[in-house]
DNA sequence: CTCATATCCGACGAAATCACTCGGATATCG
DNA sequence: CGATATCCGAGTGATTTCGTCGGATATGAG
């Protein structure tokens, strides 16, 4: 997640504190964090003071690694996947000209996941004294007013 | 569908025919077909002898505009869509920095989309030797089954 | 040592989506 | 009339997605 990416240097984070600035569940948190292991992105200190730790710079992750640990491989299609491996030949495959408009579709879905690393996603920390006001509510933000 | 684009120019094609050569189940392709009408992409001619035929020339009709018939607007995530109409802005909208990866993604999806019309996809009738098997040099509706 | 803090683990549950079915009404050609 | 089609809308079943729950295990501080 990007919170992992802002506190990237400053020792493990743990799940209560970025459950608590993304609102989101701590449990379910976990639930994602373990892929995010499994997929050698981050690194986990037990036991008190503990927490997660991105394994590499946040410029170093680009988010197709991100997506792929989190939802598997990309694919529009289970035909036309980034992993041979989970690949699934349809039986239509013959006479199926629909293929190759997939297989461009995907990649150009990992061009641009690609093109971006966590890096650039995470908000510049210019200066946390203006972070709450910087924020402040004045975008008109028609649908969806609290 | 492709086979559609197959028919241009030949009058109307009933669900039963392509049913059969996608083989697909009849009342399926019946729901798919109304989004399609719907979406001005195909017209209709009901009664026997009756069936489905494209609106436009295959050349006319881009990807982008058969898939937002027949799965909405596009967009990888609710908070990054196609259509200005079924937005969401979601509450952290403020502090969310993925949005504008999202964004990429999709402009990438309909930028793939966009570059492929339905005519890209229609196996070239033009000659029967480029198909898999050449064998009669006449033009006998290769791919049709009995 | 003990206790609070965390990660770890596996299973469960609700909700939405996807692919597909069913039954029947209506229009058109021969 | 009757066969062939489109039309229409409700319904089902499997899979995925998001989120929950309960408890085991590791670690640092007092």
């Amino acid at each position: 997640m990007v919170q992992l990416g802002r506190h990237y240097g400053t020792g493990p984070a743990s799940l209560a504190e970025i459950a608590a600035e993304e609102d989101l569940p701590r449990a379910y948190l976990e639930q994602l964090v373990v892929s995010l292991r499994d997929a050698g992105l981050v690194s986990s200190t037990r036991g008190a003071h503990g927490g997660y730790e991105l394994t590499r710079a946040p410029e170093a992750i680009s988010m197709a690694d991100v997506l792929r640990a989190l939802e598997g491989p990309i694919a529009p299609m289970l035909c036309a996947t980034d992993d041979p491996e989970h690949g699934i030949l349809c039986d239509r495959s013959a006479r199926c000209t629909v293929n190759v408009l997939w297989v461009r579709v995907r990649d150009a879905v990992t061009g641009a996941l690609d093109s971006m690393t966590l890096a650039d996603l995470v908000p510049p920390r210019t200066d946390p004294a203006t972070a709450t006001a910087a924020i402040a509510p004045i975008q008109p933000t028609p649908l969806q007013g609290a």
